[in-house]
DNA sequence: TGCATATATAAGCAAATTGTTATATAGTGA
DNA sequence: TCACTATATAACAATTTGCTTATATATGCA
């Protein structure tokens, strides 16, 4: 029956998104690129935890990750077959960008290529 | 910080959400009354089990629930604070319908009242 | 090459989640 | 009142989750 393997998966999803640090980190990711060395920063939480977050985000696919130097940049897959679904919900989100502004007023926000 | 809050609130309803039992109820509930009965034979659970999952919904305030003789009947809270947001997500999930008339098919749709 | 930084992963643990069985409560109807 | 049905709740076990600490891997640079 498809239509309840689909729900199957949107319910995945949501719990994925269930979680504040997840959401907010898609949130972020969704306009920004981040890595985990900003995150640590920002939820003030250990690299470790930080690291578990992401993987989880990148085992269902919803987020990529690129190395560039001694950086692993994370961004949202807009190329996920429910990237849609999950635009449509952070759409009606609050704004989380003064998360960055705040890191980038500390001199914290990596910049690099 | 009222974005913290906020976003703290949507992570709760999605985890509420992730889970594909729940999510489906709501998705029934969202245009239909249902008791507990007929989730019962829907989801083939114990009646304690749906019960629990109908008390988490009815907790946060997704839910309200109804009297109609020795029947609960369920449905969707159009006035809690976040229902818009659970609209929109709704709207889109698969319809669930064929559920309601494979229950009617056997007879065991509650129409009560 | 050697050291510092960034990140991932493994192992362990406490708390939360989700089901089960047993039991309590409430309405219906003889 | 008594028995039946519908529902809620309590107690418990198994599983999952999310953190912690310790350690491994990879890059940059002197």
């Amino acid at each position: 029956m498809k239509t309840a393997v689909e729900i199957d998966k949107v319910a995945m999803i949501l719990k994925l998104l269930g979680d504040k640090t997840r959401l907010t980190m898609v949130k972020l990711l969704e306009s920004n690129e981040c890595c985990v060395c900003e995150f640590v920063e920002i939820f003030q939480m250990s690299q470790p935890s930080i690291s578990q977050h992401l993987r989880k985000l990148r085992d269902v696919g919803l987020v990529r990750e690129q190395r560039r130097g001694q950086w692993i940049f994370y961004s949202v897959n807009k190329q996920h077959q429910y990237y849609c679904f999950v635009a449509e919900l952070l759409q009606q989100l609050p704004n989380q960008e003064y998360r960055l502004k705040q890191l980038e007023k500390q001199g914290m926000r990596i910049t690099c290529c």
